[in-house]
DNA sequence: AATCTATATCGTAATATTGCAATATAGAAA
DNA sequence: TTTCTATATTGCAATATTACGATATAGATT
């Protein structure tokens, strides 16, 4: 085994889970925090700021932009990365509903 | 390599990419959304629910629950599951800060 | 006490992730 | 057009995750 079985869920549980997942990694928390601190959109100084080889950032860049919670564009012979508002919006709204549910309840266990 | 490099990160950066793992899976989410479905807590009905044999769900509990995103009461001969508000809180507070942030200020890219 | 019921743990196989050196690619600058 | 600069890709090693059968544990039931 070692294969998730995303063929027994629904897409937008396969959705979430690897939006959760591109930041589940306390680099792409620190990709994430940098690119907040600095808004405009960078690249090579990501690299600069983590303790991390330029491939490692490429590859956590490619997950991170592959689902969704940063945006890449080509600009000349370097890549502006930015959030992407949208993606971190639809789990903030999904978090948001679930405390909302969560209020409106009696206290469990 | 394989090993995350978790000691170049901050505290809160490691903390917060283990929630997010803990919810980068279709399987937990689907256990968080029965979870709230269900409200009052359960735990063998989850495997009952879910396409996963028994141990490989123990295992997804035990990880959400190391996180923090459940907690489990013992009761009797079995457990009782549920969602942890606080910690559910703790990520949506920190996206809804992000989210407030990216509004302040100019598109990027 | 023997048995049932609910859950956890162990052991292990299959697969995925993390990380990086080496290398490729592609635009910019000389 | 050679060289520089920025980023991606390849290949591979180390480690982690996912999954589950078998088994352990522990309270409930008989």
């Amino acid at each position: 085994m070692g294969a998730s079985k995303t063929e027994y869920f629904t897409e937008e549980q396969n959705v979430l889970a690897k939006i959760a997942k591109s930041l589940a990694h306390p680099a792409r928390i620190a990709i994430l925090e940098h690119l907040i601190k600095v808004n405009e959109c960078i690249c090579g100084d990501i690299v600069a700021e983590l303790p991390l080889a330029q491939p490692t950032v490429s590859q956590h860049l490619k997950e991170m932009k592959n689902a969704g919670i940063i945006k890449g564009n080509i600009d000349g012979n370097s890549i502006c990365y930015c959030i992407d508002e949208k993606t971190i919006e639809k789990l903030q709204l999904y978090l948001n509903d679930i405390s909302t549910k969560l209020k409106e309840r009696m206290d469990c266990c």
